[in-house]
RNA sequence: GGUGGAGUGGCCGAGAGGCGAGGCAACGGCCUGCAAAGCCGUGUACACGGGUUCGAAUCCCGUCUCCACCUCCA
């Protein structure tokens, strides 16, 4: 898939292409795949080189700086690592040799310096994002050296101040879709199953990059997959418009799995429009399945079950998670109701086939990303049992003892030390409240 | 101008000729000392106008509105 370029900070939108890849990875990894997945990172473009330069940085600085911010981001929405993530500054050699093949077959030529694909030399140009050739508005100024001022730029000359590496064409630095073919072939051979990306990749970039691989020789990706966007007030959200917001401000106010739960949770071929009170929506119902494997995990240990098969058949049918959501829900509802009944074994039966599809989705709030519980946070913990647990002793002699007043002044004492109680069959049980 | 997508109940969000996905909110009930959580019940929604059909949110014709891409973008 192709990532970010890493010129700034990531915000939610970004993260959604991130996630919906996850969850196919993770996906096709359960149903016996073996999944390689490589995200490409392009660190070197005119923006890093417009921005760094604003900044007084170097840019190879500013590009790992953002590149960081992103994996940062991507792992903390419990995005597994792709099996690699490679740079284009680290892949030169690989696109000269592309170059060298699109030139000697007569689809590239160089051009002072400049290198350009040939658009007319490549026969299914349009094919995959329907556009037809004549009707493309020609935004792009006839470069001095262009043929065709449809022909796009493989490799852009050197500049005066701006990096460059040497080519048989003269010094120069990649262009945007040359690198992207070179580091998919490099990592999978010339054809490869799956290749994903934002809508807005459709055309132009993935358009070029099937050309010049095809043309090249290469068959390439056998399915494309684009994912849309998170809106904000009914446009895209984008750094120019300023509607845009970064994924550590949003950890502020939710948590990662209610802000990944409602990323996922719409199909990923429909806009999200983004707004405040549907992620709040979101985080309650990702609360509500938390909240069933805590009671359920109080009658017992709950297990990885076996995923149903309406949940599979949904994620098969170009990963509908929206209907995969409805079985999970159907399934806590059926476990609660069991939990209701005392019926321990079905619950928990139930509440395994809750985290086999919650795993599936990189939401299990009982796994070690997720759950607050155990590492360095475990001591914390224990000593804030201790305190609360005097409380609620006082609690529950003064209910036993139907002072109901002095139980309820315990009772606020914790709330507004944020601190919920709630009685339960096995006795009171408290939770941090959620921020 | 070209290309792609969307308009569903108070909200989010699926579906795609007949049986009202799911969630959130609201209301009523059960449970609870009270709560919380949970469970049960309550909704006749599919942009608009025509048409086809025994039957349409789903098909056809027309109209309106919105978004995206065609320039860097997840």
């Amino acid at each position: 898939m192709c990532g970010a370029t890493v010129q700034g900070v990531p915000h939610i939108g970004h993260v959604r292409g991130a996630l919906n890849y996850d969850i196919l990875r993770r996906w096709l990894v359960h149903s016996g795949l073996d999944v390689r997945l490589v995200r490409n990172v392009t660190d070197i473009d005119d923006k890093i080189l417009a921005k760094a330069e604003a900044a007084g940085r170097p840019w190879w600085e500013w590009a790992a700086t953002h590149e960081r911010a992103f994996e940062s981001a991507y792992d903390s929405l419990g995005c597994l690592p792709p099996s690699i993530s490679p740079r284009a500054t680290g892949h030169v050699t690989q696109m000269i040799e592309l170059m060298r093949r699109l030139i000697d077959s007569g689809h590239a030529y160089a051009s002072e310096g400049d290198v350009y694909f040939s658009v007319k030399s490549f026969d299914g140009y349009g094919e995959l994002s329907g556009q037809k050739l004549d009707e493309v508005q020609q935004g792009e100024s006839l470069g001095e050296g262009k043929h065709d001022p449809r022909d796009f730029t493989l490799w852009k000359r050197a500049k005066p101040g701006e990096p460059s590496w040497p080519t048989p064409w003269g010094e120069g630095r990649p262009g945007w879709h040359l690198e992207c073919s070179a580091m998919a072939t490099s990592y999978f051979g010339p054809e490869f199953d799956i290749h994903g990306g934002g809508v807005d990749l459709v055309f132009p970039h993935h358009e070029n990059e099937r050309a010049q691989s095809n043309a090249a020789g290469d068959p390439f990706a056998r399915f494309w997959l684009h994912n849309a966007w998170v809106t904000m007030s009914g446009e895209k959200m984008s750094k120019s418009l300023g509607n845009t917001v970064s994924i550590p401000e949003m950890l502020l106010n939710y948590r990662a799995p209610e802000l990944r739960y409602y990323l996922i949770q719409p199909h990923y071929r429909s806009t999200i429009e983004y707004s405040d009170g549907a992620l709040s929506e979101a985080a309650v119902g990702y609360q509500r399945v938390e909240q069933f494997l805590r009671r359920a995990g109080q009658s017992g240990a709950v297990e990885i079950g076996t995923v149903p098969g309406e949940f599979a058949a949904a994620l098969d049918d170009d990963l509908a998670t929206p209907q995969a959501f409805a079985v999970l829900h159907n399934t806590v509802r059926e476990g609660n109701t069991a939990l209701d009944a005392a019926d321990t074994p079905k619950a928990l039966e139930l509440a395994a086939t809750v985290r086999a599809m919650v795993d599936v989705l990189g939401l299990d709030p009982l796994s070690a990303h997720w759950s607050d519980a155990g590492g360095s946070e475990a001591p914390v913990r224990q000593a804030l049992d201790g305190l609360v647990k005097g409380l609620l002793t006082e609690r529950q002699q003064a209910r036993a003892a139907k002072d109901f007043a002095r139980a309820d002044a315990a009772r606020d004492r914790l709330t507004e030390a944020g601190i919920v109680v709630e009685d339960t069959p096995n006795g009171p049980q408290w939770t941090v409240r959620d921020v």
